[in-house]
DNA sequence: TATGAATGAGGCTTCATTCAT
DNA sequence: AATGAATGAAGCCTCATTCAT
């Protein structure tokens, strides 16, 4: 995503020599080429026009990802890594599990929100059936701890009777995932149908606040003063 | 349009039955389109595979629908359409407040979930930044009794101080929507990520009903027993 | 999605035994473009797979030929010079006139029998025009020794009064080189055409012998017996 | 191969139209196609070329066939049919078998001569090993008459006498096929290799007489005088 | 109302080759 | 002697659309 700084090859002493900087041409071609994708979806996406945004020519993208599905594959795998990595700034462990998972909740509302092109770029690979996520052995590993997350505030919310028993963790990261998605993805249709409120600043603030308190709700043994 | 009164219907020469049919062509073209566009998306849907899977030729879609933005135009607001004419079916005025929630949310479930080419139609749209539907006078008049219709339950729930004050209802429907669409719309990340438990017929019961649940506890004036 | 040659992958790793070895290198380089063009000629032919399948780089290609056209030209020269070569095994000498000949055709029509490559390359050659053989002074100087061959044995058949007068020696090679060239450049097309039982090996051992009877009756004063 | 007259579909109406001409603009795309490949090869002919060199567009040819491919099957069908069609001029049945056979070894040979344009194709073919032929149902079928025109020529001669038995029909077309075709796809090596002496107008007769020769001695119960 | 023929613009990809080290 | 990075030119093919009948 961000790509401009030096290459991140760890040598640190490649001090910009501007050409023959392979790893700088490949994320500069995936930074490029995620916008374009995550605007125009896959097939709607130009390799000509990547390649003119690009400081390179359309013949890197070929030698670096091989072909249009190729890029594709590597930019959504970036981009996934790229929101995963994201998320390691969260740090829960030390909070009460009702505030733990306030938190969970309301942190994952904004980084979706503040990471539109990558929603749309799974809005996309939906759309293709999920078919180069599929072929992608890394992204599967980046996502179990997304479960073990919320099972440890889950479980230690149980211990502590202040949350239900008998459910399971992945379905409280699904309803997470989906009203968090959903705010993103089909905003445009949504407002457009019924009105824009809930997407300005005022709007949602409340709405991150009343989807915190609808998965707590959802999990409590009893109801929220 | 109207071209009914000469067709032969009936018995004897089935000679051509669907010639001189306009509106029996424009539907098939629609119908087509439907599957396509749902399938591979604006861009990458082609008209020829189109109308080779039409019973007519690709110059009626040109004749019918001007260009292929116009046939997509069509083609989503005859889903629109579609879909929210399923939803007249829906009778929850004689209902308890929380039972006629729990219709509301669970059939809306289903019925998303028995309207995949709908979903993807809308992820597609959304994906063009909601431009088409903003061209539509008529998809936006469809839907605004979706808002009425939950108002009533939530206002009559509130009287009867089972449903706490100060919920907007388009933000419950918000809610129902997102949670609906996300189990269609990101099905298959989801899946290839987190397992597809979700979503085998026992999965989707169970979803259907902790959604149901999730909904009216987040609108209760207390947590059900 | 696989790009072989492009792909920046390879780190090149095989440490050096065959280093610093220009002329196995060299050779190396032409064994397999004599394999690469052959099968597919020479605008068929790929420089990238012949470097992949090289032990060296594709840079070393244009080091050593220059470019495609001079490895061609080269691969094109060592496959004659290999094929003279061969032909050098023949001792027909002491023979008697009928017994050289029906020796010198069947081992000509064995020999391109067994280098198919080098029949490939001729055919590919012709079909450019015999542009890189024209250039070649090398190879010219090759080929006399054919004739000269065949003038030998022709004369002593003469003089024996066993060998008709009046044909010239250039006329016997050019049939000889005709029926043993064309068995294996038209196998394909001819087989197809009319079945394959020529070319088994019954169907070739009787081949043979027929071409080797039908030259001998060619030049012969009268009918073997 | 000539198609610069009006389509052959046989109305004969069409008066020049000049557009909307399916069938003219087929085989006039068939007609440079032919020369292109024959003097270029498959790989190492160009789309652009060819379109150039005719009176449609480029579009046209996918239209029509599809592919370089494509084009190239029909280009090969189309030159084997106008050679056997050339053939049918033929009529031996009234010669003694041994003018027949010389007949028709002379008229091959001449044959090949005039048309080096489908020798080369059968060149190039055989260089794709047969790959084009073998899909083509086509062309198979028109082939068989020339085996059984030797056949019929070949039983007449052992009946009377002239001939020897033993010889497979297919065998003694397979030979002058073999001289007959080499003659001309092997002409720039042979020439360069050898001389040209061979291929000037006095020596293609002397080759053209001797290779009849050649055959009718092969299959004569005795030699001629 | 309907259809097969035709099309220009532009899409993706590949090629032989050279550069910088 | 050897290599990975880089490239411009050109290749094949597809697209939505219009024409002529």
């Amino acid at each position: 995503m961000d790509s401009q700084q030096d290459s991140p090859t760890g040598k640190g002493s490649q001090r910009a020599r501007w050409k023959q900087d392979p790893e700088g041409v490949r994320s500069n071609i995936l930074a490029v080429a995620l916008k374009e994708f995550s605007e125009h979806g896959l097939s709607g996406s130009r390799i000509d026009e990547i390649a003119a945004k690009t400081r390179t020519s359309k013949r890197m993208i070929y030698y670096y990802f091989g072909d249009k599905d190729g890029l594709f594959q590597k930019v959504l795998e970036e981009a996934y890594r790229h929101v995963r990595d994201g998320e390691k700034e969260l740090h829960l462990e030390d909070l009460a599990p009702v505030d733990a998972l306030r938190q969970l909740v309301e942190f994952t509302f904004e980084h979706h929100r503040r990471n539109p092109d990558f929603i749309r770029l799974v809005m996309i690979e939906n759309i293709h059936n999920g078919d180069y996520l599929r072929k992608s052995e890394l992204i599967r590993s980046l996502n179990q701890t997304a479960i073990s997350r919320i099972e440890a505030i889950y479980n230690k919310g149980v211990e502590a009777g202040l949350f239900r028993k008998g459910i399971l963790p992945v379905a409280i990261h699904w309803q997470i995932s989906a009203l968090s998605f959903f705010n993103v993805s089909n905003r445009m249709t949504f407002s457009q149908l019924f009105g824009g409120d809930l997407f300005d600043e005022k709007g949602q603030d409340q709405l991150r606040r009343q989807i915190a308190d609808s998965i707590i709700r959802f999990v409590s043994s009893e109801t929220p003063a």
